[in-house]
DNA sequence: GTCAAACTTAGACTCGACCTAAAAATATGT
DNA sequence: ACATATTTTTAGGTCGAGTCTAAGTTTGAC
């Protein structure tokens, strides 16, 4: 059930799902998210309407591609943190090797993408959605981590902390894209940003969760 | 311009709004937001359909209505803080002010509303929306106050940490509120919450923002 | 009282989201 | 290889939010 050989039909989904994806994007990043009607991306596709809002439930799901990633990301960070390292220097250590690899999941998708996600509230509200449940999902880490009684508020505000960083952080690559700035100007600003960012946090934090 | 007795005209709009609030915040009770079409708040209320949506631009207006308090209460709080007083005490004040007194503005709202939040997408995604306004403007005060470099990082990650305790606590109101708890048992719970939420900022900001 | 500005109305339209029934493609058992 | 079952795709429709326009109505100013 799990294993054998992927099989026609399942090779066969990835590749329509994969095709979908790729024509959107493309329409999306010529004429912006919502000059795109769902059934521009069917003909583009030539697929019938029904199967693109098939394999992405909502319209804004074609666009954002990454959200496994993004969403998982510093939690499985803090999950695989080295002994005697801390939540937020793992979280720290995982964010600045993105940044320096300009990595597209943290911000760095290019002009174009990011132009797309500026103009278009939907999109902007569906990226507040991720950060929302990033965070979540940070909290969970961080309560299973440190053995915190079930509702317990400290892993909560330890998430919203790091969680918050990252997020201002993504908003600031956002905006320097947007403004035109070169990615590795981008991620030499960006990286001294987020070391600031982290040393405020280190009052409160410098101590918490250390394997 | 400004000033000028208010004027039929104005009386009147104002009447209107509030009339068809009602009727809109009575019906999303009654039968939930998503279960009312904004024909029917037309119907309601007796006017036409783009009368609505001419006052209330996205349906999920029509039940947030406490935006402007909600929005600019913490940077008020943080503008009027007494002298001596941090911008974390300024904030943790308010909110055990507002905790105490049961105020709607931080989620005491009654079973119906929570309910009716809570099971619609689109208003919980607009709550997000008014959280990040929130955090937003906070941060604008704290730069003022603190007279920050334009662009600094320091105001933001402090209103990400005081906001999003807030935030977090919010959820927690609406939460316990859902559970069926009663608003004094939730008020003496949440006012624990929130003060050992603030005691772990406290290394972080103890100091910041002292008028 | 007249006129201009502001507000309301009816009706049509687009689009995203959802549903259903049928057709097509693929997998499975004999 | 064939018949049958399952999954995927399709066509067509409905609903509701949001937007627009043109015409009607009310209010304020002169």
């Amino acid at each position: 059930m799990s294993e054998a050989p992927p099989g026609l039909r399942a090779r066969k989904k990835q590749q329509t799902r994969a095709h979908i994806s790729e024509q959107a994007t493309r329409l999306f990043l010529e004429r912006g998210f919502d000059n795109v009607t769902i059934a521009d991306v069917a003909a583009a596709a030539q697929v019938a309407k029904m199967t693109v809002t098939n394999y992405f439930p909502r319209k804004e799901d074609l666009a954002l591609d990454l959200q496994e990633a993004f969403v998982q990301g510093p939690a499985a960070a803090v999950r695989d943190r080295a002994v005697g390292e801390s939540a937020l220097a793992a979280v720290r250590r995982s964010l600045l090797i993105a940044i320096a690899a300009h990595d597209p999941v943290i911000g760095f998708s290019g002009p174009a993408f990011a132009r797309m996600i500026a103009a278009s509230s939907a999109l902007t509200a569906r990226v507040r959605e991720f950060h929302d449940q990033r965070e979540r999902a940070l909290a969970r880490a961080l309560a299973e981590e440190t053995g915190a009684a079930p509702g317990a508020i400290g892993p909560r505000v330890a998430a919203v902390q790091l969680g918050g960083v990252l997020r201002l952080l993504f908003d600031e690559i956002l905006w320097r894209t947007l403004d035109g700035h070169p990615d590795e100007e981008i991620a030499r600003v960006v990286s001294a940003q987020a070391r600031e960012a982290f040393t405020l946090l280190e009052p409160a934090l410098q101590n918490y969760a250390i394997r």
